[in-house]
DNA sequence: GCCGATGTTTTTAACGTTCAAAACATCGGT
DNA sequence: ACCGATGTTTTGAACGTTAAAAACATCGGC
């Protein structure tokens, strides 16, 4: 593979002006930029990444943590690192995973990985209440930003991009409203979730704009399963047989809610209308499809790189981007 | 971050040997090795990639394209890249995601990665029928290892490791007859799928080791969905009573038989026992719980690691290592 | 013709490791 | 005391880019 000095050599210029046709043309009389153009490609010259990242101090890779919590389902992970890694790409960068523990024990592996100039920064995702990763970076000084907000924090500890959950529930309820709905359910988690309580949130004003009931409405899932799912809305339709309308926090409970009004013999979009949330590869395999909201994977990728690599520097802690579901209309809400 | 000249100059040695105190401590006195390693740790040294990189030429990073298929469903990518990367890290290395638009017009983005030193060489997965890039990358000379066979040719362009499907849907008919079944049927996809044409030939031989009928009792799903994997067990019933055992040959189609079953009011694991293949996050969250074939995610990620990393050279286009799948029985084929 | 300003190209050094050769120190045999 | 062998440490250069300074070329005004 040929190196600026080779193609210097071919083109009989310096090895500073070959460096110059590549990253600053402008300096270069329009006759030796063409020569030495004609050079690169002739000896299909490609730039050695190590030796400019020696020079320059920067590596153009963001790391990033693959996870893997037990029991948990990551099903919109693949579109998620996909859109993430099209982003970097157009920046020039890529994005470097690794593992590292939960939690606190974590940090000398994000700690490494930067000290030996692997990685310039990072993007965070899948951030727990309490997530200590945001502070522990923000302290080293190390470049990061955050897909998704650390919940039940006085202030954030650091710069992210998330969807808007409450927003989200929102347009879900009106969406059922719309379809002739008035008594909407909500499944959610456990309280200490603070993304449930935000789109608990959302399904609560929304309902209350609407002048619909909420007593009564809302139901608490011990875990994410279709199993718990089914249980709650069994449990809804038992105390409310004029239930029309539920509104899940995720695709697995919504499915669970699918299951059980097939269990009863209801059919979801005519006799009750149903939502999920992620647009998971479930929604659209289920039968009839699953309304859903759709997490804008590109424009959330966009944004998380945008902020990381901001040329005026790294990401200020108050940065704050929150960006706006889709909601993916399919058959159980609204028969077609 | 302090280099390798200043914790020289701190332990008064020169910077050769502060080198040799990590990569070749053997050479050193012990009184020297223990003094330049007092002042390692003193000013927290750590090594710096790059430079390594240059002057090695090895960049200790492999390159995994993420994939982005419509239509398909990656439920266990995120157990893979777990795998993968735990497997990397513990030879030094790390994982490199990147994008590329797929079959042979993706060739440049491989091509430029390697070229531009950006990672020593890449891992392949999600092959296709007569997928291009491993005859690529060979041609080329790029380090390169396949976790899947390039189904369809009559010989492979390339190292692999997969996991046997044929034994896997063997391993099903048998945990089913031991349960008492004797009409074991089996979902499938398209001829075109090599995969499947793979797995069905695993089914077809247990059966007719066993002693089973197979002769009506594959069927053909056009896609991988719950709403086929329904509709061919429908036909399945339709035309044979006394089916008693479905093995389907992934998690999808069979929950399409388990949601069909369901609808005839037939008990999963009682009148007919079912499996699936990947013991996706599906096969737990469904009730009953999904027996299934789960892929041996840890031991494949460190088989490709290992032969794609073997310090005798480049992996032999020969090499192939064909891993047994696990069967995880739950309640869809024997209930507890 | 000279000189200051500007344009263009080259020269020098740097980044931080590793590799290989050289230098130095030590030891045992003669 | 000398010398060859071996052990230990240092020296010099290399990897391939980029950054900054220096050198060279050109031009217009005086």
């Amino acid at each position: 593979m040929a190196t600026l000095k080779q193609v210097a050599a071919h083109a009989e210029v310096s090895v500073q002006t070959v460096s110059n046709a590549l990253n600053a043309p402008h300096r270069l009389r329009p006759d030796t930029l063409e020569r030495v153009n004609r050079s690169i490609e002739l000896l299909n010259y490609r730039p050695n990444r190590n030796a400019r990242s020696l020079r320059t101090s920067a590596v153009e890779l963001i790391g990033y943590c693959v996870p893997n919590w037990p029991n948990q389902t990551h099903l919109v992970m693949d579109q998620f690192l996909h859109a993430l890694c099209a982003a970097a790409e157009r920046t020039g960068r890529h994005i470097l995973l690794f593992t590292a523990p939960p939690g606190v024990d974590g940090m000398p592996v994000y700690d490494d990985l930067h000290a030996r100039r692997l990685v310039d920064g990072f993007v965070l995702s899948q951030t727990e209440t309490h997530d200590p990763r945001h502070g522990w970076l923000k302290e080293q000084k190390i470049p990061f930003i955050s897909f998704g907000r650390v919940w039940k924090e006085t202030t954030q500890p650091g710069p992210w991009v998330d969807v808007d959950g409450a927003a989200g529930s929102a347009m879900a309820v009106r969406h059922l409203h719309e379809a002739g709905r008035r008594r909407i359910a909500f499944l959610s988690w456990s309280k200490s979730s603070g993304l449930a309580e935000d789109r608990l949130g959302g399904w609560r004003k929304a309902c209350k704009e609407l002048g619909l009931p909420t007593s009564g409405l809302a139901v608490r899932c011990r875990e994410d399963s279709i199993t718990e799912g089914a249980r709650a809305t069994a449990e809804l339709l038992d105390a409310d047989p004029f239930l029309d309308g539920i509104v899940a926090l995720s695709d697995i409970l919504a499915l669970g809610a699918l299951r059980e009004l097939g269990r009863r013999g209801l059919t979801p979009g005519v006799d009750v209308g149903v939502t999920g949330f992620d647009d998971s590869p479930l929604a659209d395999v289920v039968s009839p499809g699953l309304t859903s909201l759709r997490q804008p994977m590109d424009d959330i990728a966009a944004e998380l790189i945008s902020i990381l690599t901001d040329p005026d520097g790294p990401p200020d802690a108050s940065t704050e981007r929150l960006l706006h579901p889709e909601l993916v209309i399919r058959g159980s809400s609204a028969p077609g």
